[in-house]
DNA sequence: CGATACCTTGATCGATCTCAATGTCGGTGG
DNA sequence: CCACCGACATTGAGATCGATCAAGGTATCG
């Protein structure tokens, strides 16, 4: 049931790395990829639902989210972490658990911030994936502000298709999405017997389908319909340095 | 009516910038800010209420914001900008509009990314600015998912008094805000009759009021109550770097 | 003085929440 | 094999928060 790579020991050398044309270190040349090495403290596996503590790492496999808790006890989850994303903790916010097994590769922040001092394209790197993650927040201030139910889970379900689609962890048709109803709640701003209805929405209009950790998308175009959806822009700043997108 | 200094020339040299310790470029030693007058492009001015089209600036003096349109033609505000503060646009999105009139000074983003590559502190000071960004984001994106209206306005008051707190621009009793309750809604989520209503409750619990641009903070300590407040974490991965909070 | 922009208030409507069941399915122990 | 259990999904009914619609009110400015 758990996805069949999530506890796969991890490459030795990040040479190997199978996702590292997704993550903060494509920006070294191969050449010097030796050195990333060095700013690799352990790796690590952990279990679905566990919280995870250490506070700069990537994420080799399985999901994970980011939430903050509120003052009434309840949660927002502010973002989901696909395979290659470096995720980051400053003090005690936001928490990250992990949505399936997972393993990643905890690094030094202090060795990172030194070498990001030496390594002008490692930064703009790091910029580039906070300005990605700052695109994508902006889109889901959008859906909680402005759009119903109906589109934000359309919005949000294409969303997550799409950073699939970019890492090869999809088809066209649909994916593996390994996440509860509870978690699209929490992530929404809904109850989660609102979230189920808007989900039962989406499948009685024939637009996509969430079942058993699998999305199937049935009418793209409609989707889009729905969801309010304008493509994705291209890159920010440091568009100069991109590459895959 | 209008801030005194929002239509001050802007002084020539880079050195003598009064945002300078705020900016972008707070990161470049004070012997080398000469070669940060050679990615200005040039200065503008420009009406409360106008569109601004550059797309990479700092902005001088005076208010602005970034907002997203919907689908069905209404909009959401996705931050504010203040004085110091690096506005970046791609594409069209998001589109940002002065909220005072304001003078701001146009970068070139071509010459901002080579000159960010021989200077890595540059690059981290625009990274630190991203993960500031970042972390607004997600508290505001906590609030428009799990908080009500009263308790979202609290916060955003909160957020703005803080923001203008650390460049000196308020006093713990209040500030000068030159919004809208147009643009509290826009912000918030809301609508405007509702953002009033919002308002009027915090004005009848004696917490804080806003009323002809004005912000008077009346009971902190009931706001933050009201708010959920905790109070903001310190800085980001390029915390080694960071200085005024 | 009138016009315009903004704020305020009231009444009604509707989307979403809450609370309370019920259903489904995969496992687990007897 | 079956009975039971726990986790998750689904459904219904009623309560709420905030939206919408519709007037006014107030202030500023030409």
């Amino acid at each position: 049931m758990a996805r069949p790579d999530s506890l796969t020991p991890l490459p030795g050398a990040c040479s190997a790395c199978a996702v590292r044309p997704f993550a903060l270190f494509r920006a070294i040349p191969a050449a010097r990829v030796g050195e990333v090495a060095r700013l690799r403290t352990g790796v690590r596996l952990t279990r679905a639902g566990e919280a995870v503590r250490d506070s700069v790492f990537t994420l080799y496999a399985g999901w994970m989210f980011s939430w903050a808790p509120t003052a009434d006890g309840r949660r927002q989850i502010l973002d989901f972490h696909l395979p290659g994303d470096l995720v980051e903790r400053q003090g005690d916010l936001p928490e990250v658990e992990a949505l399936t097994d997972a393993s990643f590769c905890v690094l030094s922040r202090e060795r990172m911030c030194s070498f990001m001092e030496q390594e002008p394209g490692l930064a703009l790197s790091y910029a580039e994936g906070l300005a990605r993650d700052r695109a994508r927040l902006r889109e889901r201030l959008t859906s909680l502000g402005r759009r119903d139910a109906v589109s934000r889970l359309a919005h949000l379900l294409l969303e997550l298709h799409g950073r699939l689609m970019a890492r090869g962890g999809a088809d066209p048709r649909g994916a593996a999405l390994p996440l509860k109803q509870a978690h699209l709640a929490d992530a929404l701003g809904l109850s989660v017997e609102h979230a189920n209805r808007a989900l039962a929405t989406l499948r009685k209009e024939g637009l996509a389908s969430l079942q058993k950790g699998r999305l199937d998308i049935l009418n793209r175009r409609g989707l889009e319909e729905v969801a309010g959806w304008m493509a994705p822009p291209p890159e920010a700043l440091s568009g100069a340095t991109a590459s895959a997108s």
